[in-house]
DNA sequence: CTCATTTCGAGGCACGCTGCATCGTATCTA
DNA sequence: TAGATACGATGCAGCGTGCCTCGAAATGAG
């Protein structure tokens, strides 16, 4: 296959999913590792393809082979940790699931390196449609706030179709640190998820 | 003053904040709209400040001199329009109320050129500190959320105080768009609605 | 163990955007 | 009419992008 400039190139040759990868693990481990660094440390604005290859001791080419974007090295660095930090377990009264869940939402949104690169992400799909696409796919926080639905349905017989009981659960949350950049206070919290649990209940 | 490559420059010089404006009207004029027009057709991250100035037919230098950023231009141009879109006659009772602005909201978001914008901004804020403030002075959904939330208020005795209940308000729709591109059914809209009433009203 | 295959880090390069400098011109004010 | 100012256009260094190329190193089949 012949790459040449201003030429729309499938990126069917770039980033194979599963070829056959030697000695990929380490450079792959410290791009990621890098891209996690990076992005608390100069933002992910400043954070460059160059930057990270060069920070991570690896040739761009290296990057570009399995990764064709910013957002793809970001989203694989962040879900796990995303994942393991929004799941909360199961504990007390429906209440107390709902609280927790939301104390977990708003310290991953406002505190953690996994929470700032999936405000970085979710910001960036509103400027790109394949990173739209991209975060539909891994939705880092259908599945957890799913989890926590599940728990409280059975006492909540009026709980609306899960997908907008979900925004109703997180969208103020979320909402308030996108546009100010702190999340709300934990008492706060707690009325939200004693408004919702009242509604839900009749 | 003296302008150097790689130093830090105070833009105290570009962008003054009145000086006077004798024939900028027109250049400034057209910037906006030139704007407003490539935002739906290219998008926000392929608009460029270059490419902006030769779509408004103006020197680049011209921009520069009003705006120091895609953000800026970007609020100006929409700051107005999205606030009379989202400002709903007061009509009916107070479900009606907040089925209106869930449904301007839903209508601004995903409809909207002045919405693209707001969304492209928050976007941007999510990568840049300084948008996120520009974004926080001049708020666009704030206000309007404000207004019909104090019709409310008198017949709903329990609701929290204005940031929370605002939040509860237009979270969960912006949420629903900003993560999956889309708005919820105007069905959903008033479930949500008499949700938080009824919760409101305890 | 040997050798073809593949990835590795590093560097090169064309292209486009940024943001300031500068030019000559058009417009407004005094 | 004279001075001041903003105008459009253009030039430029710097930097990021994304593909190419190179020789070295590691892999895995025979």
């Amino acid at each position: 296959m012949v790459y040449r400039y201003n030429e729309i190139v499938q990126t069917s040759e770039v980033a194979p999913p599963t070829p056959g990868r030697p000695r990929s693990e380490a450079a792959r481990r410290a791009v990621l590792h890098a891209v996690d660094d990076m992005l608390v440390e100069v933002g992910y604005a400043a954070m460059t393809m160059k930057g990270i290859a060069e920070r991570a001791g690896v040739g761009r080419q290296t990057v570009y082979r399995w990764w064709s974007t910013k957002a793809q090295i970001l989203l694989e660095a962040c879900v796990d940790d995303a994942r393991s930090e929004l799941t909360t377990p199961r504990r007390g009264d429906a209440q107390r699931n709902l609280l927790d869940y939301l104390v977990a939402l708003t310290e991953f949104l406002t505190g953690s390196p996994a929470g700032l690169a999936y405000r970085a992400l979710l910001g960036e799909a509103q400027h790109d449609p394949e990173v739209r696409e991209l975060l539909c796919t891994a939705d880092v926080l259908a599945e957890p706030t799913q989890i926590v639905l599940d728990r409280v349905r059975p006492v909540a017989p009026a709980m609306p179709e899960d997908r907008l009981a979900a925004t109703q659960l997180y969208g103020p949350i979320l909402a308030q640190v996108l546009t100010t950049g702190s999340g709300l206070t934990r008492s706060l919290l707690k009325t939200h998820a004693n408004s919702l649990l009242y509604a839900w209940q009749s």
